[in-house]
DNA sequence: TTAACTGCAAAGAATTTGCATCGTG
DNA sequence: CACGATGCAAATTCTTTGCAGTTAA
């Protein structure tokens, strides 16, 4: 817990585990790292690209979905799918740092991530009991955000 | 209650629904709502049109595509998205009667519905807290089912 | 008879793959 | 130097749309 910002932590520890993994470092896969490390909720390829493009990394968006693969693979990203038949991917980061779920407004398509306790108990209990080994879950409410009301 | 089972009831729900909405009852549509009707769970649009091939309805993929987007529409049926890239659709039967989530295996891909009061109970008490006006949700559980782990 | 419904084929959009080239270890 | 990484373009896959013929009300 000290001055290093969860941000670069998670990017620190993505870079590592691909090192890893015996991936090279090249400069696609290392601005996806970056542009996953700086949000705070799913975003999709072509978001990530737009973004790394506005941020003056000229990136293949082919790159970007390869990228996508390799690090949901080793499982340091989450693919969440809002319905809307595109993917979006977050860091998954360690513990339940940052761990939340999504408001799909079906309005304005605006998704916002949300966090409750009552929820994540009650998933880990049912998860104890059922025949299946889980090892994630996602939580998706969709209506109406405050604004589209 | 009753004889009739709730898979014509839900049909029958479904083409008064359609009617009341000023649509008129094609062969393909007809077919569509049939096949959904006696789902017990999530199906894509590709499945649904192999499923009518089997059983001798010839159907082009762009009625089931056209049949469910108007099913949609009119809240009688909901879209799931398991994270394969494909959407599915299942009948959105009248109050809790067969509400159900999904388990979906991340090895061989199977997806499973599974029901739990508990977590029902969790987000019904999350809605009431938010500010967003919550009218569906799903709960996915990612990974290993029985037969994989 | 009229407007909706249907199927096929073409169009679109998201994602993946082939390949020649570039860059890291 | 060798092999992984990258970008572009072609290829796939899923879904939507344009049209002309068909059919329910």
């Amino acid at each position: 817990m000290g001055g290093v910002s969860e941000r670069d932590d998670w990017a620190q520890q993505a870079l590592a585990a691909l090192q890893r993994a015996g991936r090279r470092r090249g400069s696609a896969r290392g601005a996806v790292v970056e542009q996953l490390a700086s949000l705070r909720c799913a975003l999709g390829a072509r978001e990530i690209d737009e973004g790394l493009r506005a941020a003056g990394q000229r990136v293949g968006l082919a790159s970007v979905y390869r990228a996508l693969a390799e690090l949901e693979g080793l499982g340091l990203v989450r693919r969440v799918d809002v319905g809307d038949g595109t993917a979006r991917y977050e860091p998954r980061r360690a513990e339940d740092e940052h761990h939340h779920h999504h408001l799909v407004c079906d309005h304005c398509g605006r998704v916002t991530p949300f966090t409750d306790a009552g929820l994540e108990s009650a998933i880990a209990r049912l998860s104890d009991r059922i025949d299946f080994s889980v090892d994630e879950h996602e939580v998706l409410l969709h209506g109406a955000c405050a604004s589209c009301a």
